[in-house]
DNA sequence: GCATCCTGGTTGAGGGTTCAACAACAACCT
DNA sequence: AGGTTGTTGTTGAACCCTCAACCAGGATGC
């Protein structure tokens, strides 16, 4: 094990103000859509998902990949958007073991009814208060950020692949 | 009520980009603070927050403050913490219907050996994937998100006392 | 064919967060 | 003093997520 490679107090500042602002930022978000749809925001990505897919139905473990979301969250989550009639489950043909989760007439009209108070959020709290320069760099830290966990994710797959 | 301004192409691939680098990046926090120190990133946060305090303790409502955090959530958790043997409660002297959390010598230990980890979590995965200048423009953000959340939440408590 | 391993999906328990309701106290005003 | 209002902190129910365990079904090897 190598020394600690703690952070200075600039580094703090960057990291505190950046923990505080997304945090404050997605509660905002979360909160909107729960008071004004009734749904969490983990609940509309599932939607969005599934409107933009061919048929707009998706097997459970695309959607997973698409949401970023583990398979026993999306289940839980599927059997509530069933329980509220937005999302029905349907056998898969080609594979036995597969499940089918597709949008509902219902469920497209709630998705319909809650984006615009959630786009609106997203571009009252991110987009009007950058600049498109700052917007440019957002978009590069995002890549690199993600891409260096994904990295992370390979590094741990080899790890697991070396027994 | 006016049109809602929709994203464009560009503005929902910065918008989906940033939500997977974020929500990766502190789900990979989350996880490895959970796995190797048994505690939540917001229990962590509490207890740094109390370590950094006068006498390592704290009101309830400044330290809800500090940790941008709901005054609901932060006695649950401080009951957590309180089981655990990380954080103790005492009375406030000056008002009756305070409430002291203060930071245990367990707690201090615990503090002392959760921080190695997730400092080198945080150097690894942000600040060794940016560049000095995409850090600079990250504060820049960071700073502009955050004050426009403040902002909505003094015109929320204007709208408020117009009644 | 069949044993083994891997993958897709679900389930239940445990724990964290939210929200609304509440109790206790302080502060203020008359 | 006494009533009203505001603040502090807690509680319980409902909900969501995580983790580990599990079942069913495909895939591979012999």
């Amino acid at each position: 094990m190598s020394e600690v490679r703690w952070l200075s107090a600039e580094e703090q500042q960057v990291w505190r103000g950046f923990m505080t602002a997304v945090t404050k930022f997605t509660e905002h978000l979360d909160r909107q859509l729960q008071r004004d749809s009734g749904m969490p925001m983990a609940y509309y990505e599932i939607l969005v998902a599934l409107s933009e897919a061919p048929d707009r139905a998706l097997r459970m473990s695309e959607l997973a990949a698409v949401c970023h979301s583990s398979r026993s969250r999306l289940s839980h989550a599927v059997a509530r958007l069933e329980k509220e009639g937005w999302v029905e489950r349907r056998a898969c043909a080609s594979d036995r073991r597969g499940s089918i989760a597709a949008l509902t007439g219902p469920g497209h009209t709630a998705l319909e009814s809650a984006a615009p108070g959630h786009v609106t959020a997203v571009r009252e709290h991110l987009f009007d208060v950058l600049t498109p320069e700052q917007l440019r760099v957002l978009a590069e830290i995002s890549h690199a950020v993600d891409s260096g966990l994904t990295v992370e994710c390979a590094k741990a797959r080899e790890e697991l692949a070396e027994f």
